[in-house]
DNA sequence: TAGTGGTCTAGACCACCAG
DNA sequence: TGGTGGTCTAGACCACTAA
């Protein structure tokens, strides 16, 4: 797989910040002498700094410099776009899934307004528990297009929906809008978590969209309280 | 206030846009036409185009064209950085302020933490809570750096700090990190909000920077479980 | 005033998609 | 194969910061 020249240095200077190589609250060298050290244009360093800039490593100040952010605070899931999967595995915690239902269904009112079908669509729907340490603290909710996906195992649903459609069937992912609520826990909840007498659980209801802009799947994601963490990185809209 | 030739031509597109002169599902122009319509460069026209993906406005797909979104579907705060007069306001509902305390201290230990400064630096610590339909629903605590602001007074706090800072103090704010966690409540949440017998509340943990990179203010943000929502739009990250 | 980042241009070549 | 968006270049002028 080819790196672009911009991604490539962005990689590069992003594990000199992650080193300690570039401090935090230091000046990164000027735009100029960046475009001289790698071999490349300014505006080709400026798309590199503005992925920086955006992903929190750096803050770009007009007629001084990209001072250099304390990025061991701006740790976590920056992007809101991350599978349990890898959640997991980078935490360093025991964990596990467990595939309560795996089916085909034809999509009720809510579920036709949700992923925007008729009725004669047909949907995946799958209902999975995540432990972690031993604790069933999220249930998974997945609605999917069987359109965009013919076929769908348990194994997979045990390994990584997200895996399964990039690497295997070649779907690209782009973008999804993501809503958090707290709510009185269902029947459902209390049957698959360790509810361990809480009353509510956090929602969050995902929206995911291919790269061609067609919606893909409607997620319902169900924490139990105490464990729910949400991490977001925001910046200013400019006016 | 003079506007960019890109922030122009991205104005004009997201008003065609709402108005519905260019319909979701349709394509914009190619990024060529684009170019020769509004007599500019191409790249100027894909900075604009960026900035219309990045905000939810269209999908660039790659050899077609520029999908328009459904942005009906993508209507309240996508940055996630808004103030609550901002968001009361365009809400049509019934809103309130009530200032509870408004003093200087000198940091305590978490708080040294959390604003990354030495003992001798003064803090304004301002306790408010938000009512919305007489119900008083958030209680948000806010820890402001006096070194950037020198003076606060109540009837600011009961319209909006924010807007103090910006239009007032001519300070920018950049961006901020927002942790958002269910957290018991406590006395002090008791009392200031209108708990109907909720055990938690929901936290968002904020920290506010400055254009120049410089920590601003660190915020808490306590909601009662039944008023909370958060929305939130992600793209996923470039590999 | 020298140096920084912000904007803009007019080209070029490439990978991808549809007909 | 022609048109699309993605990347990249080598310049230019500007607004802002710090000395």
């Amino acid at each position: 797989m080819k790196e672009n020249k911009f991604m490539a240095i962005y990689n590069n200077l992003v594990k000199n910040i992650k080193e300690g190589k570039l401090k935090a609250g230091s000046l990164l060298p000027s735009e100029h002498e960046l475009a001289e050290q790698f071999g490349t244009s300014r505006e080709t360093i400026r798309k590199s700094l503005n992925l920086l800039s955006y992903n929190g490593y750096i803050q770009k100040v007009r007629g001084k410099g990209s001072v250099v952010l304390d990025v061991s605070r701006f740790d976590f899931p920056v992007s809101g776009l991350v599978s349990f999967r890898e959640l997991a595995k980078s935490s360093g915690k025991d964990w596990r899934t467990n595939v309560h239902e795996l089916v085909l269904i034809k999509p009720d009112n809510l579920l036709k307004q949700q992923l925007k079908v008729t009725g004669k669509d047909e949907i995946w729907k799958v209902v999975r528990s995540r432990e972690i340490d031993h604790e069933k603290i999220i249930l998974d909710k997945d609605f999917i297009k069987k359109q965009f996906v013919p076929t769908i195992t348990k194994d997979i649903c045990k390994d990584s929906l997200y895996h399964y459609f990039e690497r295997e069937l070649g779907l690209v992912i782009s973008f999804a809008k993501k809503e958090i609520t707290v709510e009185e826990a269902t029947a459902e909840d209390r049957e698959y978590l360790d509810i361990n007498g809480y009353t509510h659980v956090v929602v969050v209801r995902n929206h995911v969209y291919l790269d061609n802009a067609s919606l893909l799947q409607y997620t319902e994601s169900r924490h139990r309280l105490d464990k729910f963490r949400f991490v977001d990185f925001a910046r200013r809209e400019r006016r």
